[in-house]
DNA sequence: TTGACGTATTCCTATATCGGTATATGATCC
DNA sequence: GGATCATATACCGATATAGGAATACGTCAA
């Protein structure tokens, strides 16, 4: 077996440093190819393979206006990445730091309290 | 050019299924790798692979006890993928829905003390 | 209808993966 | 030292990718 395809879900799609740009730039707003092609200086035919995988795997979609074709994106797509890595945010945030420090504290507390001594 | 290593970064290595089930499992703590091999039910060279991976890109840390290798979990490795999915997060989320509806309603009441009427 | 524009698709090649199987390495125990 | 356990690595085959270049397709303008 070969690796999961690019188009096999989110995280194979997103996994792949330029989809992750087109999506950044379309996250402020609706965008035609060329203008993808413009802002990310990658050439037309590699982006609308991107757009491709992107598609297929739910992260965008298109609509026709004349000739061109008007990609946004869709949010929704990406939160099974979110609700994965969100549960390993306390390895690293602060908050979830500071909240360790408040616990080994109250934790001395009790041990302090201790029947003996 | 073929697709970026899987050793190439986090979002690379954690597209991989498995890889992001060993994660899981580690979560809850150190691991030998046969643990793994059992509570996944892979083989252990696959499962010894899929930790290598993992191990090069620093989302786990290795450490030698007896013949046994204990894995375990190296959380800051993932947080440049939540950085970025984070940022689409409202694009999802019922909490902003929310905030979208009292912005909507602002919107609507500015609208009632417009100029004219 | 001809031509130009905007975009998608096809063909090519190099490369890296994943699983499976076999085997190598290293530590432990007798 | 020999056997055994725990793990890593090597080799194989099938597959899918990403970029580049050429080209096909659909729409609009003159």
């Amino acid at each position: 077996m070969a690796r999961a395809a690019t188009t096999a879900d989110a995280f194979n799609a997103v996994a792949e440093p330029r989809r992750r740009l087109i999506l950044d730039v379309l996250a402020s707003g609706e965008r035609p190819v060329n203008d993808l092609v413009r802002e990310l200086g990658l050439a037309q035919p590699q982006v609308s393979k991107h757009l491709r995988v992107l598609r297929e795997v739910g992260a965008v979609e298109v609509r026709e206006h004349g000739r061109q074709r008007l990609y946004r994106l869709n949010g929704p797509a990406l939160k099974p990445i979110h609700d994965w890595v969100k549960s390993y945010e306390s390895l690293w945030s602060e908050r979830f730091d500071q909240l360790d420090v408040v616990l080994e504290e109250l934790k001395q507390k009790e041990e302090g309290n201790g029947s003996d001594e």
